[in-house]
DNA sequence: TTTTTTCATGACACCGGTGTCACAATAAGG
DNA sequence: CCTTATTGTGACACCGGTGTCATGAAAAAA
């Protein structure tokens, strides 16, 4: 395989290699014969341009960064299959860069970051995009950039979102028109906004339906499986025991039914479970978990394509989207006995 | 944030900007005042050497590429927190790649990718790592490579490995020693070795103990749960039942528990399941299961490191090692009544 | 002390593209 | 038919580094 390079592709089109660039650009001010030619000498030489020399030259890396803290590996592997759709689209790689949002150094992991791989465009998924310290760190070096799942929209950046607040309205309702009053609730991880969302969904399915909103039903987790069962425990230890519990997360929901299941508790006969986000374990534990399904790969790859649309050539108005999300009903919830 | 480039360092500096070069490869031959100072306006001008230059000047990308087709997320995100930890360690980046062993033009596929991006090297994660036909061309083609977690060992590459077949033969022996003699096993994907090395453990447990084989409790599966569905329902259908399931990853083993569980009968006491892998699910169900734990992160981690060593400067003999697996035992296992 | 070797550094081309401008050829306008 | 725009192409510097070689100074050997 010897090289074939921009000259070599110039001298047998018998052009010079400005002409060549021309043709790859889709410049204008190039004759259509000459178009021609310069492309069928590309399919013959079977010529590739290097994009690190076009990097060098227009100080671009054609790479997008993924910033990512988060303990859903599935949630993880959808941001990814999304931004690894646009990014393929557009001829784009995608390096992927988890790190701690409460990191003692989380700006000068990025800045070295940035500094050291010269991305064109970074993605900020949850907690990341509702993090202002990092988002005016990015605006104040111009580094562009788009929001995942973010409950900010007054931001001025490219931003596509579901509306959780909905979602855990409609699971809430959900679980009321099934003639439950009692349901307890598990909190997510407080950085992310996501957590304060979904509660306040909650509420808003309580207070809409005449249902007393009761502090005592409420637990704070983290998103993490673990931090599931030590608010299942002390949801199962209240007496009398709610007859349902909506988790913000599917792994916090399993291990409420997990702790359940240890407990002789028939779910969903003693106690209905509901969670959030449509993971592989909502489906693959017995009984499945009734949840919200959001459209996570989709989410990713609108915002990564309009990163890139913004980084090739800047919009005027940001992108803002918000898409649905899904109720799915499985059999871990049913009506109350 | 002016740019700081090597020009205005060596200017900085009063030397020539070859010199500057020279203290950042770590090259010989300057001495050390003049190391010294240059040193200092690095720290002074904050400077970072720009990869992509430097890539174009040493035809170089300083990314590694990971190849992967595998249904478990939870796999695929180990694989890649291993990779990254390399990457981190010797400035390298990592480019993510899924895409399908058996799809109609792989070899087109990876050709256009390395083509696209110049790619360093690449990672072979399983099946990658046993499919002839992409090695071949990686070796005609020059291009540096490692295997993780292949079962073929003489092939002269870098290859990190850990003992499927070993492992296989300790969690089935931990069935028989519980009491077990009709285990039934479910087969991974054919594509992948470990399919192999899994099931080869299997038997040699049974034959190491005087128990003969019995094709009929032998089930095809693919490692996905779905196809742990289909393997659960043959074998809960046999009769006389197998007292213990052994199927190849947690997935399926998980499917085969939930099946049961559907079906009423009670795990460990009806029958015993026992997976492979670790995966989260594994710890997240109840019971949970009995399985066998590899160091996927660790694995790929020093596949990745050796690569990298491999591409700055190719080494004689190919770096071979294989780590050890690990018995988990969990409450889906128990002697049998 | 003279000659040879080693060492430190400079000068410059080169990696493979793109940006800017000059210039000739062609098309449009008066 | 001549002047003025427009268009197609070439020439060349430049992006920010590295490779190669020349050269002068210092150190080692004779």
């Amino acid at each position: 395989m010897k090289k074939v390079t921009i000259n070599s592709v110039a001298s047998y089109a018998g052009v010079y290699k400005k002409t060549v660039s021309r043709v790859l650009n889709n410049e204008p001010n190039v004759s259509a014969a000459t178009r021609e030619k310069v492309l069928a000498v590309f399919k013959e030489l079977d010529y590739t341009p290097n994009p690190i020399a076009r990097g060098l030259a227009q100080n671009r890396s054609f790479i997008i960064g993924c910033l990512y803290d988060n303990p859903s590996k599935s949630y993880i592997t959808r941001v990814q299959t999304g931004a690894l759709a646009a990014c393929q689209e557009n001829n784009y790689n995608l390096l992927i860069h988890p790190c701690e949002l409460r990191g003692e150094a989380l700006i000068n992991n990025i800045e070295q970051l940035l500094q050291s791989s010269r991305l064109d465009g970074l993605v900020l998924t949850p907690p990341f995009c509702d993090f202002s310290e990092l988002v005016d760190f990015l605006k104040s070096k111009k580094i562009p950039y788009a929001r995942v799942a973010s409950a900010i929209l007054e931001d001025d950046s490219i931003s596509v979102t579901s509306n959780d607040e909905q979602g855990a309205f409609e699971i809430t309702e959900h679980l009321i028109n099934l003639g439950h009053t009692s349901i307890a609730f598990i909190k997510g991880h407080p950085d992310h906004s996501a957590t304060q969302q979904r509660f306040k969904g909650y509420r808003r399915a309580l207070a809409s339906h005449g249902i007393e909103f009761n502090e005592r039903l409420v637990e704070e987790g983290n998103f993490s499986y673990h931090s599931g069962v030590d608010s299942a425990r002390s949801i199962l230890d209240l007496s009398p025991r709610p007859t349902a519990v909506f988790a913000s997360n599917d792994y916090m929901a399993a291990a409420v039914l997990k702790l359940a299941t240890q407990r002789n508790l028939r779910v969903p006969d003693d106690i209905s479970i509901a969670g959030f986000d449509n993971a592989p374990i909502a489906r693959h534990i017995w009984p499945g978990l009734t949840t919200i399904a959001q459209p996570v790969e989709e989410m990713t790859k609108q915002a990564v394509t309009q990163l890139i649309t913004h980084i090739i050539e800047p919009q005027e108005s940001p992108y803002k989207v918000i898409l649905e999300a899904k109720l799915i009903t499985r059999e871990s919830t049913a009506a109350v006995k």
